[in-house]
RNA sequence: UGUCCGAUGGUGUAACGGUAGCACUGCAGAUUUUGGUUCUGCCUGUCAAGGUUCGAAUCCUUGUCGGACAACCA
């Protein structure tokens, strides 16, 4: 057997150098969201690369809240952050918050004050915003750039106490206001905001701004390689500032920046995805149309899939948008292998069997799973009167159509054979039902005289069936980028009306006892899995996703 | 416009100066009691122009295109 070397994406090349350097000898990693929304399938690659670098290099993985803004954070949005790390499989060493460090984030700005390096500046967001100017030309220092370090000690300290107004005044570090980097122009350390903080309460009305808290936070748990998306690539010498100012012995975390995952037919931002669920567009964060985990997981994925996904997918720098149908392809890659299969008539058209007997009922087996052994098998009832999907009749048949049609014969899943008579229609001229006669040799679905029937479809018994509700989900938007916006359009424009159809189905008896969560393929027409919306007098259906259709490709292409 | 980053089939991602590979998609076929699964085969690619080299996707130069940044958000 050939040695399988996985190639190494470039933060794992960095990682391997560091340690064979000798840089470091084990690495420390973080996952650090801002509680301020449910996490999406673009965080899931990110927890996947980071705890991914825990479990190939043997070290460790914290998960961190970077909680440093009180007006957009709650702790709704903590524990289902915390729920879907877990429920993708990983398991931190430790759970952190930013808010942990605030005192010694204090401390360190004092000093900063101390070496000259930091001052209070009193004025406007705006006026502050027109002295920064633009990258092509030098900023304007704020008049307040050289007061005292008495005079700027004593003005933080009134701001921590809450003597000043919000807004009234900020502590900027003071860096380099002629930089061409526009982060590197005296950065907003503190502002003043007089709201109370989910962990630290009312202790505190001054907090501190990302650029200042991420990078210390980063220092204080001795993380070794700090892992952010693309956007912060500007924001790396200001990071490295900073650390400069605690640290200079080199064994620091060090930045690395990658791209962050876009998927078609959907939108990441949280503002976006916040407005959605806020203004109703969607029946919540985990509505199964939503691309959050929560969304997926209501949606039927499983944590494997969006693992392997993630594993596809690759780590670089350049920016891509993934095709969708990869997501699906790793669900249906799971779950073909782990759900049970029964059968379900999405759009039920009656059939009778004309020379079945009247009053019998027989008892059929049915493999639960031709991929899994070791499912077993389950019983299926059978009777005079069946259903069958309406699209599995047709009238007027191509000859490629070999599922039930006048002069034709097509096995009943794990029954018989069945072969069209004739067809009852009502005075519109639809079909009521169709009347058929079996083959009572062919029982189980094999004629004993070998004769080959090509069709197979899928049916459920009507004498024995029950009914359920099956929400049919179809890509939440009609564009495959909805932020790439046509003149006088916004991402809105772009949803899909169709993204969710309802249908009351016939499902098989057998499923009568289904649990939440649980996923099934139903035959020939898609993974399902019960939706938590299910109750003892209705079962509820989610459609994970379709099975692959060549013959819907067929008459597509003519 | 200023700085930074990026560019390999339709979509992603490898190749670390030495045969451009893999996955998904698409197409064709085989198998099939799911038009599913599985199996086989095929199509399509190094942004451009120069240079270095026996040899360049890879190194250098210039250009082109795309992205990020100019919040008291993260």
């Amino acid at each position: 057997m050939e040695e399988n070397k996985e190639a190494l994406n470039f933060i794992e090349q960095i990682i391997t150098n560091d340690l064979e350097s000798g840089k470091h000898d084990n690495i420390i990693t973080r996952f650090p969201p801002e509680p301020n929304g449910y996490l999406h399938i673009g965080h899931a690659k990110s927890i996947c690369l980071n705890f991914g670098l825990k479990e190939t290099f043997n070290g460790k993985t914290n998960l961190r809240f970077d909680d440093t803004n009180p007006s957009k954070e709650e702790l709704e949005y903590v524990n289902s952050i915390i729920d879907d790390v877990h429920w993708l499989g990983f398991e931190y060493d430790n759970l952190f918050y930013a808010s942990d460090y605030f005192e010694q984030l204090y401390e360190w700005a004092i000093m900063l004050i101390k070496d000259g390096k930091a001052y209070v500046d009193e004025q406007s967001p705006e006026v502050i915003s027109i002295q920064r100017t633009n990258p092509t030309i030098n900023g304007i220092e704020s008049p307040f750039r050289n007061r005292s370090i008495e005079e700027n000690l004593r003005l933080f300290e009134e701001m921590r106490v809450g003597k000043h107004n919000e807004g009234s005044m900020v502590l900027r570090a003071k860096v380099d206001m002629n930089s061409s980097n526009m982060h590197m122009r005296d950065p907003i350390m503190y502002r003043i905001m007089k709201k109370p903080h989910d962990r630290t309460g009312d202790k505190w009305c001054i907090y501190p701004m990302y650029d200042y808290a991420h990078g210390q936070s980063d220092y204080i748990e001795g993380i070794t390689h700090s892992i952010c998306t693309l956007e912060f690539e500007v924001h790396r010498p200001l990071y490295d500032w900073f650390l400069d100012q605690i640290d200079t012995s080199g064994k620091r975390p060090r930045q690395i920046e990658f791209a962050r995952l876009n998927l078609s037919y959907t939108v990441m931002s949280k503002r976006k995805l916040l407005e959605l669920v806020k203004e109703n567009y969607v029946k919540g964060w985990d509505d199964p149309r939503m691309p959050t985990i929560s969304g997926l997981r209501r949606r039927g994925y499983t944590p494997e899939s969006i693992r392997n996904f993630a594993d596809r997918i690759g780590v670089a720098k350049r920016e891509n948008i993934i095709d969708v149908g990869l997501l699906e392809f790793f669900i249906r890659e799971d779950l073909n292998k782990k759900a049970n299969r029964v059968m379900a008539v999405l759009d039920p058209i009656k059939v009778i069997i004309t020379n079945y007997p009247e009053d019998k009922t027989e008892i059929l087996i049915a493999q639960n799973n031709p991929e899994d052994e070791k499912a077993g098998t389950r019983e299926l009832s059978f009777s005079r009167e069946i259903f069958i999907e309406r699209d599995d009749f047709m009238e007027n048949a191509p000859n490629k159509f070999f599922r039930l049609k006048p002069g034709g014969e097509v096995r009943l899943r794990y029954a018989y054979f069945i072969k069209y008579e004739k067809l009852i229609k009502d005075e519109n001229g639809n079909i009521k039902e169709i009347h058929c006669s079996y083959d009572p040799e062919s029982k189980g679905g094999k004629s004993p005289d070998g004769r080959k029937v090509k069709g197979t479809i899928h049916w459920v018994d009507s004498k024995n069936c029950i009914d359920a509700e099956l929400r049919l989900y179809d890509r939440l938007f009609t564009k495959e980028n909805p932020e790439d916006l046509e003149e006088n359009k916004t991402y809105l424009d772009y949803l899909n009306p169709d993204s969710l159809k309802i249908v009351n189905a016939k499902l098989e008896k057998s499923l009568e006892i289904a649990k939440i969560g649980e996923k099934y393929q139903f035959e020939r027409k898609g993974y399902f899995c019960v939706d938590k919306d299910s109750n003892s007098k209705k079962l509820v259906f989610n459609r994970t996703v379709d099975l692959k259709d060549s013959w819907a490709k067929i008459v597509k292409n003519g």
